[in-house]
DNA sequence: CGGATCCTTGAATAGTTTCAACAACAGTGG
DNA sequence: CCACTGTTGTTGAAACTATTCAAGGATCCG
């Protein structure tokens, strides 16, 4: 799985008491302010503050202060974990309503950045975790994405302790047909690609110039169609993929 | 295969007071119900089982229905995630105190087993959620623990992703010096290493042969020191060790 | 147009796995 | 008691996979 998104009890909403911004909000529906009626949420609103971040900027380095969470409201970001030496790994994606941050600690261990123009509604950290408390509903649902986060990231362990370039690069390719895979009109899936190859890399533990390679053997034996410079391509042989992925 | 020795303590609840069983208990103070006052904790007394299993034993197997879930009391588990092809990937390590079981899931992913005799206080999954949704204070030390957990996932995450053998094992090591390093006679410390090569290799994502020769070369440089079929070893040179785990 | 970034491809290299053999040890049963 | 078997750990050699190093093409934007 890709995405630590979850939808789940959405709690009716009255409208006419939400804050208009919460009221407008793109990410209400699935963030945890599903879990808030318009009653509670000014609490949240209270203490949160939009903020919209260009492409490539970082929300939050490794080993600053952790002062700051947030939620996606729009955009994705990247969350990356790096060796001194300067190595990187991807170890999480964050879409709209995803949280944002790592509570309960003082200083970031992780850096936060964007991967394209993103819009957050930020907290600082303290005053989030104040409200957490408050809200037990609240503090549910943020459980609930936790360990929907943490299946997440142990699936990726055994991608990436066990699974080689071309196991990994089918099982990517899959989540993405499963979160953003649309019918194409040749009988194949379209998928968007939101990341560069770069990425993709220090998502998958393998360097650009493997992905590279691995997906140019997907085109050349027809699994794969991509036009250079697209950031997406289309599926054909969405079985033969899934054959990759789980060899016999 | 010895028959499966399951011993059931069927304590009767104390209401008021903390039940027998749950006041001598040894994971008390470092498990969910140390966020229990005495009334409180007959609440998950009631739902609870003792449960011991040998060594090498199944708690639930990837696939299976996912009705309990246990608190560790004594001994340790592992996680494990599999290919389809019976790679194995050990996701996660118990230890007492320490949460067992997938919540909110209807099937279990992962599979559960122990790496040496170990004691549980099970529990039926959905009572279990139910008890969660009663007691906030225990719900929020699980979002804790999650959150805990997750941020482990993620540093191991780096480590299969972007460390080589020689990294990963002095990672490894480090980690346990850290958790179970004890002062040695000759400015060495002494750690156990609770598990088989073959686990270390499941654990890491490399295989037994790696392993044995990455710790071979570290007794030969000086770096550790252990006997032939001794499970536990010391560390000579924790600084080298550093020095490998982060190389300039 | 020039420079920067991203992507692709090739050749050589290095690190890990695979395959194979063997030693040490525990438990079993004759 | 001793062979027999299965398990665990070690070591060597060969094979393979992914990385590293290197070069060139494509695209975008000033």
């Amino acid at each position: 799985m890709l995405t630590d998104a979850l939808l789940l009890d959405r709690t009716p909403t009255v409208p006419g008491c939400a804050p208009a911004r919460c009221q407008a909000c793109k990410a209400r529906g699935n963030s945890l302010c599903a879990a808030m009626g318009d009653g509670e949420i000014s609490a949240l609103h209270a203490i949160g503050r939009r903020r919209s971040l260009p492409a490539g900027q970082v929300f939050n380095w490794a080993g600053d202060q952790n002062n700051h969470c947030a939620t996606v409201v729009e955009g994705m970001l990247k969350v990356t974990a790096s060796t001194e030496d300067g190595r990187e790994q991807i170890v999480g994606l964050l879409f709209p309503g995803d949280f944002v941050g790592e509570l309960f600690e003082e200083d970031a261990t992780l850096t936060v950045s964007t991967l394209c123009d993103t819009d957050l509604c930020t907290y600082p950290r303290a005053a989030f975790e104040r409200t957490l408390e408050d809200h037990p509903r609240m503090e549910r649902m943020l459980l609930r994405r936790t360990l929907a986060a943490l299946g997440d990231a142990r699936s990726r362990m055994l991608a990436l302790g066990r699974r080689n370039a071309k196991e990994r690069i089918a099982g990517f390719l899959l989540d993405l047909v499963e979160r953003t895979g649309q019918p194409a009109g040749n009988g194949g899936v379209r998928i968007a690609i939101p990341i560069s190859r770069g990425e993709m890399a220090d998502y998958l533990g393998l360097t650009i110039e493997t992905v590279s390679r691995q997906l140019s053997q997907l085109k050349a034996s027809g699994i794969l169609a991509f036009a250079k410079g697209d950031r997406g391509c289309t599926v054909l042989g969405e079985e033969r993929l899934r054959a990759i992925l789980n060899p016999a």
